[in-house]
DNA sequence: GCCGTTTTCGGCCCGACTGTTTTCAGTCG
């Protein structure tokens, strides 16, 4: 099994342990080696198979989990889950994901009324049996109907860029309140998760508390979800995102917003930290213990300081190491916009592109590139009129004639060739060896098992005129999964053929992620961030795969594209 | 179930809001 599924198992257990009532501190520990083995840069399934290895190691796994995990490598479950699978649905699992619904409520029903599906539980709200429970009530009821056609809609995630439309509008929309002085968005949209759930807007200033009314007033908000002194929810949009609004003091400003940016696992592990120093930490400061005096509260800085840390930016504090770095003082410089000096993956008319060449060059040049590449399909993607070598040829002897003085930006020839079932370019090495830049990417055949796929890129790389692997995943957020094959063969190859990985900037792509980037980053890959863009503003989205690379550790040293034109060309693959 | 400068037992992160209730359990983040 991928770590991934490893994690995935351990942490649907913790949730069956949750409805079935058993130790909290038990089912922490089997969530905490859920998330330890999926950030884990290596594959478990190797460790355990390796004698001189013990999984053990690793921190959050310890005998128990051990002896898990090679059941699971074993015969893909274990006893424990079993047991609990034949007490409970697996469905009971989806009910956890619905809001209002938590283990002790689902476990209630599940054991006075038998359901076992989703419709189950909606007939239970329709006939109005919840309410004849202790405690639950009509509301509930509702909450339960509104709730399942919820989470069958959209499953509740949105892409980063429709996070930043909205997290842009409301901002604006409450600095307009008279005496909010500062609208900053926090959470996984603050640490820049390719995927957000819910948006928080922290509001601060004179006028903060007022900021909830006007908020739950806005004509987009559909729903509103709770009110209260401090905080307010809604769903806004007919996409229903989930908007939560806090008003703060100015006081606690930086405790509050080191809080609620998360994620849940860093702050975990800092309020251990602070306990661990003799003090307590919670959205409203950093405090001793002895006498509960404050000790920071003020800005974020003041109370990483106070726990003995460099201040740790958002995109790293998922718990995975970053608390270690920011204690020895070697938080990487992280990547920033400023560093990017061109965008080398785009599409113009030729293909399936919306503008011209010029057109796309002019745009670049308008972010301040020093460069591009454009690189529009192979012959393979018919559909998109991809270019065959003919065509190909014709283009890299057009852009050697292009000026660019005359353009104010370099133009350099590209294709985005597709690697064939194979392993094979679309294109041969004659059409491939005359252009300045080929992304190798996979576009058909994407259900190969594991060992075909691997093969495949493995063939891929050993073609000498391939630079760049573009999207190397191919997962489509919300929408399909990543090809399978052994990722970490596959990055230590291209290393150590000079092959750079593409990160795509693309908002539905968001390819490579933060685990894998770091996985090929410990391999010795360098990488490129690229837009992919098919239309001139497309471009502007090279701000998320900015976030990305942030996310996966990435320094201005580890990006090809941060490179001045002749050091860029000189760094690619010869 | 994990872990150890408090070390092989006994701890393990914290507060707001809601609904159904008269004092709080459950859920959420």
């Amino acid at each position: 099994m991928e770590n991934i599924e490893l994690a995935r198992v351990l942490a649907e257990t913790a949730d069956l342990m949750e409805i079935a009532a058993e130790d909290g501190f038990r089912i922490r520990s089997y969530r905490n080696a859920a998330s330890a083995i999926e950030g884990y840069p290596e594959r478990i399934a190797s460790i355990l198979r390796d004698p001189a290895r013990k999984v053990t190691d690793i921190a959050g796994i310890g005998k128990g989990i051990a002896a898990v995990l090679e059941e699971l490598e074993e015969r893909g479950t274990f006893a424990r889950r079993e047991e609990l699978l034949e007490k409970y649905p697996p469905t009971a699992l989806e009910m956890l994901r619905i809001q209002g619904l938590g283990p002790k409520t689902i476990a209630l029903l599940i054991e006075t009324f038998r359901i076992s599906t989703l419709d189950d539980l909606k007939q239970l709200a329709l006939d109005q049996k919840i309410r004849t429970l202790p405690r639950l009530g009509a509301k509930l009821e509702e909450k339960v109907l509104r709730g399942i056609e919820q989470y069958r809609k959209l499953a509740g995630r949105f892409l980063l860029n429709f996070a930043k439309q909205t997290a842009d509008e409301l901002s604006t929309y409450l600095l307009a309140v008279e005496g909010v002085t500062k609208v900053t968005p926090a959470g996984s949209y603050r640490r820049s998760k390719e995927t957000v759930g819910d948006l928080d807007l922290l509001v601060t200033g004179p006028g903060a508390a007022g900021a909830l009314d006007r908020f739950v007033a806005h004509q987009r908000v559909q729903e509103v979800l709770a009110k209260g002194e401090n905080k307010a929810s809604a769903q806004v949009g007919i996409e229903g995102i989930q908007v939560d609004v806090r008003a703060l003091a100015a006081e606690h400003f930086g405790a509050a917003l080191q809080y609620f940016t998360g994620s849940k696992e860093h702050n975990v592990a800092l309020r251990q930290r602070a306990l661990r120093m003799g003090m307590t930490l919670n959205e409203y400061g950093l405090f001793a213990l002895e006498g509960n005096t404050l000790v920071a509260s003020e800005t974020e800085e003041e109370i990483y300081g106070k726990l003995g840390l460099a201040w740790i930016p958002p995109e790293m504090r998922e718990n995975q190491g970053e608390i270690d770095a920011a204690e020895r003082g070697t938080v990487p410089a992280l990547l920033t916009m400023q560093d990017m000096r061109g965008d080398l993956h785009m599409h113009t008319r030729e293909s399936d592109g919306r503008a011209t060449l010029e057109e796309m060059a002019e745009t670049a040049r308008g972010h301040g590139y020093a460069y591009v590449a454009i690189t529009d399909h192979s012959k393979a993607l018919a559909m998109a009129n991809g270019l065959n070598e003919e065509r190909a040829i014709a283009f890299a002897q057009r852009v050697k004639g292009i000026d660019p003085e005359a353009l104010g930006i370099r133009v350099m020839s590209g294709i985005e060739c597709d690697i064939l079932k194979d392993g094979r370019m679309d294109l041969d090495d004659e059409a491939l060896g005359q252009l300045d830049i080929v992304i190798a990417s996979v576009h058909s055949h994407m259900s190969l098992t594991s060992e075909e796929m691997t093969d495949r890129y493995l063939r891929c790389l050993e073609n000498p005129y391939v630079k760049v692997l573009g999207h190397p995943t191919g997962r489509v957020l919300l929408h399909r999964d990543a090809y399978v094959y052994n990722f970490e063969r596959i990055a230590a190859e291209a290393a150590a053929r000079g092959v750079a990985m593409e990160i795509n900037a693309s908002p539905e792509r968001l390819d490579l992620h933060a685990v894998l980037i770091r996985i090929a980053k410990a391999k010795g890959c360098k990488f490129t961030i690229s837009t992919d863009a098919h239309h001139p503003k497309h471009m502007a989205n090279m701000q998320f795969g900015v976030r990305m690379a942030r996310r996966g550790w990435l320094t201005r040293e580890d990006v090809l594209n941060t490179l001045p034109y002749e050091e860029f060309r000189k760094a690619l693959r010869k």
